[in-house]
DNA sequence: TTCTGATATCACCGACCGGTGACATGTGTA
DNA sequence: TACACATGTCACCGGTCGGTGATATCAGAA
C-alpha cells in the first residue's frame, strides 16, 4: 500500500489544481454569468480553498486572463469540421458562409456567449482582455478562411459586416437570455433554420452575387 | 414665517418623496447599470431610508415594475419631433426610417440601453416585465407609423426586421460600453453617419425598392 | 389639549463578498 | 533523522448587501 493518492482532488499536485481551477473558472462563468462570477464561487466549485486563487493565479484577475488565454481557438473548437469551406465563389458566399458558422458557433458555446454579454454589460479592462482575446480568435480564423477575396468596390465593408455580426451575437444572446427576440421565437431547430435563412438572405442581398442588379441608391 | 418646510427633501409628503426615489432609481440604473441597482445604492441617491423604498413601493421589484410604467412611449419621449414620417413611399422605406430612428433614440438613452443590457445578461421576472414594457412602446410606435404598409409577398419579414433591430440594439450597446464594435469606431458623430449609411444600403438591399431587380436566390 | 395615524429615520440582523495572515500537512533533501 | 519548502486549510477582517422591527417626528382630528 504505498499509494499515496486515494483522494482524488486534493492530490497536492499544483498542475492538477491550476486546472481544476481553471476548469470551474470555466464552469462557474458559463452557467452562472458573470453576475455569480468570483472568487468564492469558483473556490467552491473546485473543491478547493480560495487562498489557492490568489497563490496560484493572483486573484480574479489573473483568472480572467488564463480563461482568455486559450480563448484564441474557440471558433475553430466549436465548429470542428462543420466550419466555412476554404473556397467561396465570391466574397459574399464567404460572408454568408461565415456569418451562418458565427451563428452556429456562438450558439453552441455558453462560456462565450456570457463573455459577449459581459464586455457589453460591464465593461471593464480585464473583461475587454477577455474580450479581445475572443476577437482576435475571430480575427484570425476570418483571415484564414478568406483566401484573398476583396470585397465589392465602393462598399463600405466592414460596417456591414459590423452590422451581420452584431445582428447574429444579439440574437444569440437573447435567445440564450429569454429563447426569443422581438416576439420572434428562437429555440427549436425550425426557429433557427427560419432565421439563418433570413440571414443568408440579407447577406446575398447585400452583397449581391455577379451579374444581379445592384440595389440603386435612393437617398435623397 | 410660517413656512414649516425649509429642508426640501424631508417635506413629509409621500407623493414628492415616491417621486425622488423614482427619479433616483431611474438615475441610479441609468448611471451605473443593473449591476450597481439595489435599494442601497437608490436610497442613499433618493437621500432618505432605504426603509421607504419597501413601504412605498414594496421593494426593488415594486420599484422596477414603477420603472417599467412609463416606460411605453420612450421612443416617442426620445425622439421628439425627429421622428420618423407618417407617410413612405413603400414598406422598405418605412423600415429604413424606423432602423435609424431606432438607431438614434436609443443611442441617446442610456437608460433603456441599460435595460437591454440587463434583460441579456440576467434576465429575471421582473426584467422581462421591464422589457416587455419597452417592447410594447417600440411597437406600439411602429403600428402608429406604419399606415397600412404591408411587407413584400413571399419575404419573412419578421426575422429579417429581427435582424436588423438586433443589430442596432447591439451596436449601440457595444458603443456605449467600449466605443467600438469589431474594429469598426463608433464614436464620433462621423462614426455614426457612416454606420447609418452602411444600415440604410442593407436595409435597401433587403427591401428593394420597386423596379429594382430581387436578388437571385443562390442557395444549393 | 391630547390622541391618532402617517411619515421618516435609526439600529440591527444574517448572509455573502473579496482579501489576508496564521497554521496544518505532506514531500523532497541534506 | 531533521530541516526547508511547497501545498492545502482554516479563521478572521472590513465592507456591502437585502430586509425588518422599533422608534422618533410631525399633521390633523377629537
Amino acid at each position: 500500500m504505498t499509494q499515496t493518492d486515494p483522494s482524488p482532488a486534493r492530490t497536492r499536485d499544483r498542475e492538477t489544481t491550476e486546472r481544476l481551477i481553471l476548469a470551474a473558472a470555466r464552469e462557474v462563468l458559463a452557467e452562472a454569468g458573470f453576475q455569480g462570477f468570483g472568487v468564492n464561487a469558483v473556490a467552491r466549485r473546485a473543491g478547493c480553498d480560495k487562498q489557492l486563487i490568489y497563490r496560484y493565479f493572483g486573484g480574479l484577475e489573473g483568472l480572467i486572463d488564463a480563461i482568455g488565454l486559450d480563448l484564441g481557438g474557440w471558433l475553430q473548437a466549436s465548429l470542428g469540421d462543420a466550419g466555412p469551406r476554404t473556397i467561396h465563389p465570391s466574397y459574399g458566399a464567404l460572408v454568408e458562409d461565415w456569418a451562418i458558422s458565427l451563428m452556429r458557433a456562438l450558439r453552441a458555446n455558453p462560456l462565450v456567449q456570457k463573455i459577449v454579454a459581459w464586455e457589453i454589460a460591464d465593461p471593464s479592462p480585464q473583461v475587454r482582455r477577455l474580450a479581445e482575446a475572443r476577437s482576435r480568435g475571430m480575427i484570425a480564423w476570418v483571415a484564414r478562411a478568406r483566401g484573398g477575396l476583396l470585397p465589392p468596390e465602393g462598399m463600405d465593408a466592414p460596417a456591414a459586416n459590423a452590422l451581420l455580426i452584431a445582428a447574429v451575437q444579439h440574437l444569440v444572446l437573447s435567445a440564450a437570455a429569454v429563447g426569443q427576440f422581438g416576439g420572434v421565437p428562437l429555440d427549436s431547430d425550425e426557429d433557427w433554420a427560419r432565421m439563418e435563412a433570413a440571414l443568408r438572405r440579407m447577406v446575398q442581398a447585400v452583397y449581391p452575387p455577379p451579374g444581379a442588379t445592384p440595389v440603386p441608391d435612393s437617398n435623397p
